[in-house]
DNA sequence: GATGAATGAGTGTTCATTCAT
DNA sequence: TATGAATGAACACTCATTCAT
């Protein structure tokens, strides 16, 4: 149901997964409690939901950045991760505060490290078509500068100088001469 | 009390704060759970005492890497943030957990703010010393790649290299001849 | 509907009247719950008629057993009561299960009082027949031997010496002469 | 704590173990659910302690029935057994009802085999002494009779004839010439 | 006849917090 | 200073029952 998914999205990723009670997720989505456990079988099940979600929204993102041209492929993906955070910061939310729940629950590990592999080694590919001296390293850096930014910009919010750092990587890896 | 910050401390970095109880702390730091609410207004209060704490900690880590060259500096906070993520990762857990609560706990959000834009203060002024190009820009940068690291080697655990970033880093920023 | 009171049956047998869910009847049953309802009032209604059906299936068994001979008569029904106890313990499950629900069910008080005056009166009239001293005591206290022997082999199941009771009751009552 | 365990007795034992709830235990006891909690860590580790403590009473009336007459044992036996019917049947109706629940609960099963076979044995000893044919047999048949009078008086209640079963048990077993 | 979405009161259990001692 | 008995509101979850279709 998609009201339930959708209450229950923007309800933990403001205030948490443990913080957020199934009482207020079937209040938002306007139906009863039952109800909601005819569609998912337990909170954790519905936050597995919820995430496989997210995720699947976030691969399209990629997918749909691909270019013949690896600095204009890169320069997307920029483009693409900044509109993200600023048109739904509360998926990073969702995102990290679930990624640190790694020791609760097991299906967070195998997404998060998939996920974070997946996009290094997708850097680190483009990084090698644009001749970047240390490609790997570089890839490993800059999946961190995402994991920072999308982390610091959650918590800062409105006064964090999203436009600036935007403008900061592309002039930084995507410009015909790449050194550094 | 000492006892029940470093209890509530092991706990809570390891747990989380909302799977972390009263009676644990109590319990781990040998006391009685009225005693505890003799030093701690809530568990909130011990919470944000527990954060204070930690942030004074990183304080101390900056103050003692200062040195007359602004590269050797910049040289020390890196390593010693390496080796703080190394030896005490559940601290990093802890206030990455805690960073997120920013919607709930309302100290949380005046704590980072003034510790992220100290550290960028920190980092752009080294970088004027340097010499760097776009010295605010590269200070951004740096700090949430701090960040970002954070996050990942609390994630990722032993997997994650380290090592390599640690070296890639000084290298990117500390060699005499700072270009990119 | 004679595909629910089995579904009904096998699992109230196994796991209790309070544990079996209706779901899990429909389910099993291959019905909606919506159905079911159609066909019986409510969950004590669907035991009501689970337990008549038992008690009128108990009845064909005392049916049966009659001869002109009361030594034989006996000898049968003790055969058929250990017979049933071996092929269908789940039965014996049932009715002990409910009989205990006396205070909870107002309709159970009077199948159990029915059930049981009726098996006494019968033995009695055959200890007449047989010339057994005290018939109606003795038969007392052969209701009371069945009931017994019923919860001990639910409980000890494939432990319990049926067999052996089986034997050791036959000789005491069915033999030509009945000294005791 | 001696109110809990006492209000959930009755309630329990007139109720049964599921229709009994940690609520109405906590009311009946004059206490907070949060408290009972403090003294058992589940229902199912109150019913035990409840089972347990029963249990034990049971041995205080076997080990107080011993003499060094045989035929003034089993007596003893029999009028204790008896008394107990008539002043704590619910203590009767506890037993009974857990007993079926072997297996939902893995300790009633132990509890209830040991208790079995400790009767029987019991029995079985004294049967030998008094020279009855087949003591083994006879021992197993009369256990079977106090389960089915203890069954059949929990259910049948003030019109059950507790008085002339003793008497016709005591009847047959107890006299100088045992002969059957 | 047949479905299953929907409800609401209930369950066992947890836990931050208080307070008499 | 120190205890822990006690509370009450909350939690995740279940289930008999209803009803529009």
């Amino acid at each position: 149901m998609v009201k339930i998914m959708d209450a229950a999205f923007s309800l933990i990723a403001r205030q948490g997964y443990e913080s957020t009670s199934i009482s207020q997720i079937a209040r938002k989505a306007g139906i009863s409690k039952g109800l909601l456990y005819n569609y998912f079988l337990s909170k954790e099940a519905l936050l597995e939901k919820l995430i496989q979600n997210a995720m699947s929204q976030g691969e399209q993102i990629v997918a749909t950045s691909f270019t013949d041209d690896p600095a204009k492929t890169l320069e997307n993906l920029f483009r693409r991760f900044f509109r993200e955070l600023r048109e739904r910061p509360e998926y990073w939310r969702l995102l990290t505060e679930l990624t640190l729940k790694i020791d609760k629950f097991k299906f967070v590990h195998d997404i998060a490290v998939e996920k974070m592999t997946a996009y290094t080694e997708l850097l680190r590919h483009l990084f090698v078509q644009l001749g970047v001296e240390d490609p790997a390293g570089e890839a490993k850096l800059v999946a961190a500068v995402f994991d920072g930014i999308g982390m610091q910009a959650v918590v800062i919010k409105q006064d964090y100088p999203l436009d600036e750092l935007e403008r900061i990587l592309i002039r930084k890896y995507c410009n015909r001469k790449i050194t550094q």
